[in-house]
RNA sequence: GGCGGCGUGGCCAAGUGGUCUAAGGCGAAGGUCUGCAAAACCUUUAUUCGUCGGUUCGAAUCCGACCGCUGCCUCCA
């Protein structure tokens, strides 16, 4: 398997430190407001990251943490006049139902900042102790003139980042390039005590501290959206390696944006749609479908076009995996049980997804599958159950396993086992006699009236089925 | 100013030295099946990969120049 390394900018193999154990780790959301969609993607294609990598048959510990604690929390909750905490609470709710949503699995733990303060305050006491932090009356920064390898992760000049002129001044920072590990508290601010006054952490300090904590001082795969190489991951790597002497991450793997006209998707920009707007107009697994079909890297452009493409690319697989799931509750047996090369298909979807997660790739080697099923099932009568298993599985294992745009479980259903659907099965009987009778308009007045109701009928050889929105 | 990324068919998007006259999806056109639909299947839809040069037996893929778009260097997924 080879992941893209973006501390070397080459495609490495991958080897975990303790297989089959992988640790991994992902900068979450900072709860301040509801996340829009370009959020959604980075946590979206993490989450496909995750769950390829156990397919490989990794045991995977998951963390994704969340800022609860931060000045735009503190802004909001000036704005919204209610205690920080009650915004973080709000926000962290909104964001696991957005998760959840979108079907992603759910993180092995979810760290909260809040919860970790201890550790913070232990991490950068040991800095202070090791000449790497300086307290200027209360507030205490990183002093990264002291660590030699500042600035490699991101591939960042330190002469030249001070050359910029877009670095915040602050009178009290022996180097413009230092950053905040602890922060005075301001009158009425939420704080906590520490050897260096009441405050709060830095935002960089939290994912040191809690990444060190439940995945060990250094880790298999460290990831985040691409904005966050500079400076927040050369933050962490500075602060990590400094206080442990540890290579902090072996694989960072940063993701891309989404664009909306070609910018970023940004919530200063404004130019962003919230996760649960779109999931309003579409299904998760469209969405994820949408993602899936460009790779993590690379930017996406976004648009609700573009996602429809995506919908109507997903009925195709939907409407197999349909068919399978009726001809499975059929279980009607043939004696053909025709040629059917799956593990070809598994060596195709695996070959592509273990070049560092092409997941475009993948969903090719699905369509093909899916094609290719069809055909068999249009050259057959009827199907035999093993075929008909062994297909589904594939399914299971890749498009719903691993990529997540399909769901059995939420398929529509047509067996008699509510009224709703009895009462639909008895319209269809009335309809199949009305086609025998020839009386073709009172057939199509039905099929037209279910489908006003929601109800989408496909005739076939070997009788009409249905599906509910 | 410093450091990156991108430019592939009508749209989205893989591919990064030969299997590429370029995967897959959407869209479009025609056909098969069907009473008609829907679904499905078949066929067609880039001799070409921003432009111009170069390296090579061979390039969308490497090098150079140029054009266009974009990201980070400030909070940001």
């Amino acid at each position: 398997m080879l992941i893209y390394n973006t501390q070397s900018r080459k495609k490495e193999e991958f080897k975990p430190i303790n297989p089959p154990k992988v640790s991994m780790y992902i900068c979450g959301p900072t709860v301040y407001n509801y996340i829009h969609i370009g959020n959604a993607r980075t946590f979206l294609m993490s989450d496909v990251i995750r769950r390829y990598i156990e397919y490989k048959g990794y045991d995977v510990k998951f963390a994704m943490n969340i800022t609860d604690i931060d000045d735009k929390i503190i802004r909001q909750s000036i704005e919204e006049n209610v205690p920080s905490s009650e915004v973080a609470g709000k926000y962290i709710k909104a964001f696991l139902e957005d998760m959840d949503s979108l079907k992603l699995k759910r993180a092995t733990i979810n760290p909260y900042a809040t919860d970790h303060i201890g550790e913070i305050i232990d991490l950068i006491k040991t800095l202070e102790e090791k000449g790497f932090a300086y307290n200027i009356d209360g507030n205490v920064f990183y002093d990264v003139s002291k660590f030699k390898t500042y600035g490699q992760l991101s591939g960042k000049n330190i002469d030249d980042l001070e050359s910029g002129a877009r670095i915040e001044i602050n009178e009290m920072k022996k180097n413009p390039l230092d950053f905040s590990l602890w922060k005075k508290a301001k009158e009425g601010e939420p704080s906590w005590d520490s050897p260096w006054g009441k405050g709060r952490p830095g935002w960089h300090i939290e994912c040191s501290a809690m990444s060190c904590k439940h995945l060990g001082e250094t880790i298999d795969i460290h990831m985040g959206g691409n904005d966050l190489i500079f400076p927040h991951h050369e933050n962490e790597v500075a602060q990590s390696e400094a206080a442990t002497d540890k290579h902090f991450v072996n694989y960072w793997m940063h993701l891309g944006f989404v664009n909306i006209n070609e910018e970023k998707m940004s919530k200063s920009l404004g130019n962003f749609f919230t996760a649960r707007e779109v999931l309003a107009k579409f299904p998760a697994e469209a969405i994820r479908l949408f993602f899936v079909q460009t790779h993590y890297r690379g930017p996406l452009s976004f648009s609700e076009e573009l996602l429809s493409g995506a919908q109507k690319g997903l009925e195709k697989i939907t409407n197999l995996a349909e068919t399978l799931k009726l001809e499975e509750e059929k279980n009607s047996t043939s004696s053909v049980n025709p040629e059917f090369d799956f593990e070809k298909y598994y060596a195709e979807f695996e070959k592509e997804m273990d070049d560092d997660f092409n997941s475009p790739k993948g969903v090719a080697v699905i369509f093909d599958f899916v094609k290719n099923v069809n055909k068999v099932i249009a050259d057959n009568e009827s199907l035999h159950v093993e075929f008909v298993k062994k297909a589904k599985e594939f399914l299971s294992k890749t498009a719903e396993g691993v990529l997540g745009i399909l769901h059995f479980d939420d398929l529509g259903k047509s067996k008699g086992a509510s009224l709703e659907d009895e009462l639909i099965n008895l319209l269809l009987r009335l309809r199949a006699q009305a086609k025998e009778d020839k009386n073709y308009k009172l057939s199509d007045e039905i099929r037209d009236q279910l489908s006003g109701l929601g109800v989408q009928l496909k005739d076939s050889k070997t009788g009409t089925t249905f599906t509910i929105n």
